[in-house]
RNA sequence: GGCGGCAUGGCCAAGUGGUAAGGCAGGAGCCUGCAAAGCUCUUACCCCCAGUUCGAAUCUGGGUGCCGCCUCCA
């Protein structure tokens, strides 16, 4: 049974969707205006992970995720870099999804665009306007929050705090200052409505498009931890006015990357795009990075740290490759159900405890290598379909990329000239079932030094040599 | 100031009141010509104080330290 942190209500829940076997899940998206973090990335990790294991639970899952394309920034960044805004958020959204790629996550089963979604906006805006729980002030639309009675209930803000909090803005056109924007006057960049041109305000996107593509009910919605106040909060406060049903079920926020202890971000300007990380580490390193921590926990960021995220990547991905070929891919079971499956799905139902779903599958890997040791083909065979069942939901590829003879030829040709047993026109295995029969040769020889030359010079082109027990050397790619 | 969260071995980290998962790093050993990979063994009274309890890392109260939200932010 899966337990979710429900941010509403502050307590673990368990999880029931509002129709059975269904499941509706919106996930705030980015503002495309620049390329995306480390933060960006540990959020949508960790909502991919939570897509596909409720996939793997059995679930029809809709995943959503908009992509906010009219944002003032996107207009400053337009204005900097003198290019149309929507030529901005067209190359933005470009970097993302070839980061979102690369990280592979899963592409979300839909992905509206603000832009396109401006007449459901609108059409918010008015139900609103005729509730009385917003008003037209000078070409602008506010939510009038006060109307609102159950405001600050997400955040768990007293309201009376949160005007106290709340800064004053100079010639405000508003009621009263918490009442937010629903919409902006805005004669050049603007799109017409009843109010005149303009546009959007950020929180009212993401009702509209939770509306339109999923449902006035969602199961789950989820962001960033910053995102509760106010983007949340006003979300719930647009949609149940103008819906007059709860919004979401089940709120989940992911927690934060940290720097030097400090939360990562645009503003304080200590953050690592998710390119420049991807040109240090690979992509299981930084998944496997994001999942060692809960989701709701803060996960600090230093090399220390993917130094030993990647370590523990090599482990399981050595596990797999010498296990797959061991068994043999084609026999993987298929949706196997095995104790270990069981002890990872009494992980996840935790909540999404990650860390210890990684802990069953160091455990499989450990239990695998040791049935291989033993030549305990059976047992090996259940480790490895376990294995491989868990690294999918995780969203893990270890197996290794196999290369293209091509690609082969080409990095031997580098050494090529060493050897003066090889006959360059032959196929790449061939030259390499060469190399490694006169390695084998010298070391039967007892010509250590022949035989570490030639292991070194593969290693110089990333080639790796395994020797077995049963005198068989195999090779891999570092 | 208001609200919320976190403090577990050298580092990261899980932990549902009964005596501390896992990973990384380190050490010892096995295997190996040497490696690589793998296997085995190995390092904790859980920030401090008080309380509840037969028993607390886990509950309560009080400290101390760190972080987040309260403004755009994943």
């Amino acid at each position: 049974m899966l337990k979710l942190f429900n941010s509403y209500s502050g307590e673990i829940e368990e999880f029931k969707p509002i129709e059975p076997g269904k499941v509706s899940m919106y996930v705030c998206g980015p503002t495309v205006y620049d390329n995306p973090h480390l933060g960006h990335a540990r959020c949508y990790i960790t909502w991919d992970v939570a897509y596909r294991y409720l996939k793997f639970l059995g679930y029809d899952v809709t995943y959503c995720r908009n992509v906010t394309d009219v944002d003032d920034k996107i207009l400053a960044k337009a204005e900097k870099e003198g290019i149309s805004p929507d030529d901005v958020a067209k190359k933005y959204y470009d970097i993302f999804t070839e980061s979102m790629n690369k990280l592979n996550n899963l592409k979300p089963d839909l992905e509206p665009f603000a832009t396109k979604n401006i007449g459901e906006m609108i059409a918010i805006n008015k139900k609103l306007i005729e509730n009385e729980c917003a008003y037209e002030s000078d070409g602008d639309v506010y939510f009038r929050v006060k109307k609102f009675p159950k405001y600050g209930q997400l955040s768990k803000q007293p309201i009376d705090d949160l005007v106290a909090g709340a800064r004053v803005e100079a010639s405000s056109k508003k009621e009263d200052v918490l009442d937010f924007a629903l919409w902006k006057k805005d004669e050049k960049h603007g799109y017409p409505s009843p109010w005149g041109n303009g546009r959007p305000g950020w929180h009212i996107e993401c009702s509209a498009m939770a509306r339109k593509h999923l449902a006035p009910q969602v199961d789950i919605h989820a962001g960033g931890a910053d995102l509760i106040f106010p983007h949340h909060e006003n979300e719930i406060a647009q949609s149940e006015c103008a819906n007059g049903t709860q919004f979401v079920k089940y709120w989940l926020h992911n927690g934060f990357v940290t720097i030097n202890k400090e939360k990562m971000s645009k503003s304080l300007g200590n953050f690592v795009t998710i390119d420049g990380i991807l040109e240090n580490y690979d992509t299981n390193t930084i998944r496997f990075f994001i999942l060692t921590n809960h989701y709701r926990m803060p996960v600090e960021f230093n090399d220390e740290a993917l130094e030993a995220a990647s370590a523990g990547v090599k482990r399981l991905s050595n596990a797999v490759n010498n296990l797959l070929s061991y068994v043999g891919k084609e026999n993987l079971i298929e949706n196997i159900d095995s104790e270990e499956i069981g002890q990872f799905k009494e992980a996840m139902d935790e909540d999404f405890n990650s860390s210890k779903a990684l802990a069953v599958m160091f455990d499989l890997a450990n239990k695998g290598n040791k049935a291989k040791d033993e030549n305990n083909k059976d047992s090996a065979l259940k480790y490895i379909s376990s294995l491989m069942t868990i690294a999918r939901v995780l969203g893990f590829d270890f197996e290794k990329i196999e290369i293209s003879e091509e690609q082969l030829k080409e990095k031997l040709d580098i050494i090529v000239g060493e050897f003066d047993f090889i006959d360059k026109n032959q196929s790449a295995i061939e030259i390499m079932n060469k190399i490694i029969e006169a390695r084998n040769k010298a070391r039967t020889d007892k010509d250590w030094t022949t035989a570490d030359k030639i292991r070194n010079e593969l290693d110089k082109i990333g080639i790796v040599l395994k020797d077995s027990k049963d005198g068989i050397t195999i090779w891999e790619l570092k």
